[in-house]
DNA sequence: CTGTATTTGTTAATCACTATAACAAATACA
DNA sequence: TGTATTTGTTATAGTGATTAACAAATACAG
């Protein structure tokens, strides 16, 4: 996940403003435009949390397990937008961790419910002050009411 | 590119408004927010332009090229963001099809000036075609005003 | 002028990620 | 009771992008 080579992935990031280069339609996009900021804040994300492997996908899932203790695998597959085996193998890094758990449930022999453990709920807390942090970062530029602006608009377009 | 099975990706989201999920911290972040819309553009955009390889990425190179003829790959690359490696295969791919050629620089012998050709020409503007149908599918909820609001807030986070 | 260092582009090897397919166990239902 | 469906796992494969190594051309230092 280290990438300090010449050709640094991290930061690279599509340069509109300096230089001769004339972007044409992207310009235009909204979807461009969105996708810039996506690649920024993923870049700030990935800085706060990248200890021994903790991505974005990883974070959403521990937080998920955290807000819902007991929801089964392929709930928090539909609801990240994962697949299972995807979602089987996050799962296997936390409890490879020690912070969560699969507890059989009583009721569905199949399906486990999955809890964090209190290791789990220590690590979350602290990681979640970095993903605030990082959150603050992208939008510092913007006032209170522009970012509540920002969000207004966005969740119009996929809600 | 075609996922038509069970766990079908392509439409694959997270799904913030139904059921009983909590998405917590997620929720209140704003850079979450952008990566959903960014996934549905994205989503929109693959389907617009998604004949025998046709990406994002491939587009936005060839557009790039279209706009900007005579670009060395190394300026491409920077100015996409890209990795000279990567950069190099997607002209490979263009070029493949005819749509793009190599042209040493009298100049500067080790690099070549990309230009379309004339086929290149005609493909560029039949895809910009669907690209803005895509991008405008994705703002389809918004007002003309409400999407320069977007625009704006978001040029401010990456300016 | 000569030799080293840098730059451009390509190729090869690798890595990370995800998906699909196949499977065992449990459950639902006809 | 027997078939079909669902849950989770494993195995396989495919994709994309990266790093490293390289050849050719150019820049520059002594």
């Amino acid at each position: 996940m280290t990438n300090l080579s010449e050709d640094s992935a991290v930061l690279r990031l599509p340069r509109l403003a300096d230089e001769e280069v004339d972007f044409g339609l992207l310009a235009e996009m909204t979807g461009f435009s969105v996708k810039l900021v996506w690649i920024l804040g993923y870049t700030y994300l990935t800085r706060a949390i990248d200890d021994a492997g903790i991505t974005p996908q990883r974070f959403s899932m521990l937080e998920l397990i955290g807000v819902n203790p007991g929801l089964t695998q392929t709930q928090l597959a539909r609801a990240l937008g994962l697949s299972r085996p995807a979602t089987s193998l996050t799962i296997d890094f936390w409890e490879g961790r020690g912070h969560v758990e699969r507890r059989i449930a009583a009721q569905d022999r199949r399906s486990f419910g999955i809890h964090l453990t209190a290791q789990g709920k220590t690590a979350l807390e602290g990681l979640r002050v970095r993903v605030r942090e990082a959150d603050d970062a992208l939008t510092r530029k913007l006032g209170p009411e522009e970012i509540d602006q920002l969000r207004g608009l966005l969740a119009r377009i996929y809600e």
